[in-house]
DNA sequence: AATCAGGGTTCCCTCAGGGAACTCCGCCTG
DNA sequence: CAGGCGGAGTTCCCTGAGGGAACCCTGATT
């Protein structure tokens, strides 16, 4: 956890940082997301500390993004997404499309999305929920809301 | 910095997190895109330590997401996006859509997003760029793409 | 009974974040 | 022209989170 409580602040991204904001939480999610869903999976997959993992996956249970189900007889078990966490993965797919676009180099991307509605490899592009219009940084104001700070 | 290299892992979600994963800098890039744009404004209203600002603020300059600029004869500066920086705002937006939906509770969104096309107070949706239709965690197939790793 | 494998805990060490004080540099004011 | 001011950092110390490795527990399996 970051030492400063962003859990409080008025701000949605603040919030948001608040669940998945920790080191490792986005890919754990991403994991989890593409069938890695099991504890030894995890660590072995990321190379993160066992302490740290469970950190994380007890943190991301106790905020509703995933849950822990028994799998076996014996203790084990998996780790699956909310769908709170499923909305979640929004996030991620937007940094992927970032992370392509700038940082993939001459590689090119390593991982490739097909879309099931059209089937083309594709990414995603934000629209405006009420007109479907595109809706980026320049497209917008911002205003204050009901759950703004006094 | 997280202890462990995200950079150079083969996943454009790592290689983001590398750029904006620390804590703070998101926060840092949601101040700069409202107009908070200078050392002292920064500090005060995200109340983070100077030392770390300053790291922060070096960090997305060295990865080309800000620029810092001179806005007097003195020397004092002002920090803003690079194109680069304005499209990470994307993720800032989607985060936010998720904070408004699933953090925000009796009080409603902090803050309102007018969409300029339209006009309406609104939110991001994500959409296949190449045929318009929703994209979300459940609409596409995951597969290796030429920058994997071998 | 001994072994195995998944799923964690525990321990220690190092380094990053928080906080406050200090510095530097050019303008402004008496 | 000495002193003050305000923006923009820098330095210092202290605490606590992340890394790593070893250890533990539990219910099969042989």
């Amino acid at each position: 956890m970051q030492r400063t409580d962003f859990g409080t602040m008025a701000c949605s991204i603040a919030r948001t940082l608040n669940v998945i904001g920790e080191p490792w939480s986005p890919l754990i999610l991403r994991d989890v997301w593409v069938g890695l869903t099991r504890f030894d999976q995890l660590q072995a997959d990321l190379g993160i500390s066992r302490k740290v993992l469970t950190e994380r996956l007890n943190h991301l249970i106790d905020h509703g993004v995933l849950d822990r189900r028994p799998y076996d007889r014996r203790p084990r078990y998996e780790y699956v997404l909310t769908e709170k966490g499923t909305e979640l993965i929004d996030l991620l797919m937007v940094m992927v499309g970032w992370g392509d676009k700038w940082l993939a180099g001459e590689a090119g991307p390593p991982v490739l999305y097909r879309h099931h509605a059209c089937g083309e490899i594709s990414s995603v592009d934000l629209r405006c929920a009420h007109c479907g219009e595109p809706m980026h940084a320049d497209d917008v104001d911002v205003m204050a809301g009901p759950g703004a700070a006094v």
